[in-house]
DNA sequence: CTGAAAGCGCTTACAG
DNA sequence: CTGAAAGCGCTTACAG
């Protein structure tokens, strides 16, 4: 089965022409100097018998494996229910099948947590999906031999490459929104779980309330939540008591839309009672009751630009790190009302 | 960079112990005789330099790529934004990670078709993920010299080993529930694309309707659409007409939700005016205003068992070609009444 | 302008 | 019980 068991290789190409092995691979590597006439009809032989050089002899020779590994936590369904993951590998698996590279999942793990693919040599570098990453799994990246480039995680946690959107800026902006709209009391709602793409949103929107004249609090404005549920009754706490705020600001869409549920189910109106802003523009934003205002970005080329950082970094090891920070913008739809003021 | 720059090999374990590097090899893959204390002593260095043979290495000399390929259509967006497929590629990476094979994504294609991975010998087999296969993509795959498990695709189109999903059975249980609903004058709505999953729903479903003593003819009953606007309006005109059905099939969710909206949107109760039911069990069934009545199975082990009949077929080359169909059963919720009868 | 040879890291008959 | 040697398919300095 398998690989060559049977399968053209350099030597049947050279036989066939008549000239030796090395001339064949010079002309498929473009490298030698040799007729054109020669050239011309290795070639049209190696189409002829749809020839490519077999992958394992090549990269023992050449100390390389043409494929990129793709790492993600914590379960393949989880991240590739995300419309937002599909994306970015779709935009991976393009850029890299330009440049002749493969995609490896890879899911299986060395005792030290490094993934198997790397000391095994099939890979050239990493991609991190690094969206949900626990402090430990970038531990176990720490002393990877191939370049790593992170997508969406904690900068700072890896001397790597790094692709992340602007949550702070976007902080910021809903921030500024929020208070042209009249709205000054108001609360952040976020997990209690210290993300890095959390961890800036939350800086970005108290930054923001700050340089709109709003005297913030962290404490007071920002509602640390465990799971869902917490963050129902919190809210709806913080509705009933005397400073109830006028507008709150989820972390994410899908917590968004739990919100806004839960507070219609208690006969609170959205955004009547109280304004409502989310973080993502997942597509659970525009079918939501009413159509969420969020914070969106251009996630379809995520993919692509952390595809042509490995390239770059591939090409010129020592080149210093980059950060690629992708603009976020308001998304405004029907979620927030407009205080007067 | 990369491969085995500077990376531990055998050899060096070898000089380590002070063996030479067949014991080693021989000790890492239990075979060849030797001394209990030997091989402990190697196994135990190369669990302490986390050493792994190297895969170019080893894939030249054993004439494999311990690698799966997956193959899929049309983008990787469109099918892994679709959480059945997402489940797949869950399963099969479990059980090929257990197995020690990788998944490689197979996006590039040569020029006749096949994906590059497999003439490169990059992969042992091809999982294809062929839900919205045309006939042309299955040509390509028609001289691929590794073995292919085809999933959820046309059975017949390749001399492959195939998991399908029983559509045939789905399609008949909804008959014999519709008219034990006391539902007799049906219609199926189903796209024109002749893809095998959908013949096998309605096939079954007429035989179901025969079965359960309901005369139907295909023209009659299948009403054949090109997409989902004109679905709409071919649904309205028969329930405008003197044989107003009292129960409409639509070939999956995604349409059946559709058609609720539309119906709705026209002033039509469902299932007061008409009842309506589905096929795949998608997560838009429950979320469906009314909840709706469809066909489900277990998707998670569709990848599990696509694994196993590759790893089996691999270690078999020559048994005979296995077509696993995974059950089907009715997932009653809201949108079918019962007409008494 | 073209070819013979070395060597990438590994496994496996085979010799001792 | 252990090791030396061949060879998987490829590329690249080097010799002619």
């Amino acid at each position: 089965m398998a690989v060559g068991r049977g399968g053209t290789k350099l030597k049947d190409i050279a036989d066939l022409v008549g000239c030796s092995l090395a001339t064949v691979s010079n002309a498929i590597n473009g490298r030698g100097r040799m007729s054109e006439d020669m050239r011309r009809e290795i070639l049209a032989k190696c189409a002829e018998l749809n020839f490519v050089p077999n992958s394992a002899g090549r990269s023992l020779r050449l100390q390389r494996a043409d494929a990129v590994g793709v790492i993600y936590a914590p379960s393949f369904a989880e991240l590739f229910g995300n419309i937002f993951y599909a994306r970015i590998m779709e935009g991976l698996s393009e850029t890299f099948g330009e440049a002749g590279l493969d995609l490896i999942l890879g899911n299986r793990k060395d005792s030290d947590g490094l993934p198997s693919i790397v000391r095994q040599g099939k890979v050239d570098a990493l991609v991190v999906l690094a969206g949900v990453f626990e402090a430990d799994a970038y531990e176990s990246l720490r002393n990877c031999p191939v370049p790593v480039c992170m997508v969406d995680g904690h900068v700072g946690a890896l001397e790597a490459d790094a692709v992340t959107s602007d949550g702070f800026g976007g902080g910021r902006l809903v921030a500024e929104y929020l208070v042209r709209e009249g709205h000054q009391n108001v609360r952040m709602v976020a997990y209690k779980n210290p993300l890095y793409n959390i961890e800036q949103r939350i800086a970005g929107f108290l930054s923001g309330l700050r340089a709109s004249g709003v005297e913030a609090r962290e404490d007071d404005v920002v509602i640390r939540i465990s799971d869902n549920a917490e963050a129902g009754e919190r809210v709806l706490d913080s509705l009933e008591s005397g400073e109830a705020p006028t507008a709150v600001f989820a972390v994410n869409d899908t917590l968004a839309e739990y919100l806004a549920t839960e507070l219609q189910k208690r006969g609170k109106n959205v955004p009547g009672d109280v304004s409502l802003v989310g973080f993502d523009d997942d597509p659970i934003a525009r079918r939501c009751e009413p159509a969420l205002t969020t914070v969106g970005m251009d996630k379809r080329v995520f993919g692509s630009i952390s595809a042509g950082l490995v390239l770059e970094r591939l090409a010129k090891p020592e080149k210093p790190l980059v950060h690629h920070v992708q603009p976020t913008r308001m998304v405004i739809r029907d979620s927030v009302s407009n205080l007067g003021g």
